[in-house]
DNA sequence: TTCCAAATGTACGCATACGAACAATTCTTA
DNA sequence: TAAGAATTGTTCGTATGCGTACATTTGGAA
C-alpha cells in the first residue's frame, strides 16, 4: 500500500476516516446509553445482562468459555459474577471432577423467569426492527469491510 | 411496522440483528485495543490521548465544551483531567471574566511537541490506511444508515 | 436590589475494564 | 514418579464512565 498520497486525496482520505471514526463512537454511545436504559428497567446494568444472557445461551460455561464469549478479559467477567452470585441470580460451582474450573448457572428462578425471554427478545431487535432488508445488507457489507481491515492491521 | 411476522422471516432477520450487534462489538474490541497499545507508547491512556487531540484541536476550551466534544460525561472527562494536570500536561486555569468556568490547555512542553503531531498522524489513520474508496464508501454508508436507524429508535 | 433559577465544575459511590501477580489445580515430561 | 509447565480463577491497582448530589458563580425576575 502506498503511504504517500496526492494531498487532496489523503485529505479527503482523512476525513473518510475520522467521518468513519466519529459514526463509530456516535453509534456506539447511543446502543450504550439503550442498553443501559432498557437493562435497568430490570434492575441490572448492561454487562449484567450481556452475561446473563450469555448464561442463557450457553447454560453451565466455565468462567473462562463466558469470557471469550462475551469479549472480556477474566478478571472482568469474575467481577461482574460477583455481584451477580451475591444477588442470587447466578451460580458459582466447582465441579468435582476437574477442581480447577468454575462451572456457572442461572439460579432456577431466574431460569424459568419470563422477564429473561422477555428482556432477551427485546435486547438487540428493537433497536434494528425498522431497517429493511436491503440496509441491513448494507450494514452488515459495511461492518464486515471495516472490521477485516481493521483485524489485518498488526501494526 | 409490523411485530409479528412470519416464523422464517423473523428467524433471518434476528439472525441478521445478531449479526450486526457482534460484528459491531468485534470492531469496538479491536479497536479499543489499537488504541491502548498505540497510546501507550506514549505513555498514556486512549481517553487521555483522546482529550489532549481534542485539546490541541480546540485550544483553551472549558470542561463543558470538551465534555460535549468528546462525548463523554463531564465527570468523566473532570477525573482525566485531573490525571493530565498531575502529570504536568494539562493546565486548570480560572478566568478572572467568568470564575465559573475552567479554561484547559495544554502544556507548553506538550504544545510544541512533535510526538503529539506523529501521534496525530498516526491515530485514526493507521487503521485505515489500506481501504480502497470504494471499501471507504461502503464502510460509511453501512454506518450511516445504522446511525439514522438506531437514533430514530427512542423506546 | 434581592431572591431564585440556570450554568459550570467537582466529589462521591458504584460498576465496568484491563493487565499483572498470585494461588490452586492439572497436565507433561524427563 | 517427581519436577516443571500449562490452565483456570481470583485479587489487586489503576483508569475509565456514569448519575447524583453538591458548591460556586452568574444571570434574571420580581
Amino acid at each position: 500500500m502506498e503511504q504517500n498520497q496526492k494531498p487532496e486525496l489523503q485529505q479527503s482520505w482523512s476525513k473518510d476516516s475520522e467521518r468513519v471514526v466519529s459514526l463509530f463512537k456516535a453509534i456506539h454511545k447511543v446502543y450504550r446509553d439503550y442498553l443501559y436504559k432498557k437493562s435497568r428497567q430490570y434492575g441490572f446494568t448492561g454487562p449484567q445482562i450481556g452475561l446473563i444472557m450469555g448464561l442463557h445461551k450457553n447454560p453451565f460455561s466455565t468462567l473462562n468459555e463466558l469470557s471469550e464469549c462475551l469479549g472480556l478479559s477474566k478478571s472482568t467477567v469474575s467481577g461482574i459474577v460477583d455481584r451477580l452470585v451475591s444477588q442470587g441470580v447466578v451460580i458459582r460451582e466447582i465441579p468435582e471432577s476437574n477442581r480447577r474450573i468454575v462451572r456457572l448457572s442461572l439460579s432456577p428462578e431466574w431460569q424459568k423467569n419470563n422477564a429473561i425471554q422477555e428482556l432477551m427478545n427485546n435486547y438487540i431487535y428493537d433497536t434494528l426492527k425498522n431497517a429493511s432488508a436491503e440496509e441491513m445488507e448494507r450494514i452488515i457489507l459495511g461492518l464486515e469491510i471495516l472490521y477485516s481491515l481493521i483485524s489485518k492491521s498488526e501494526s
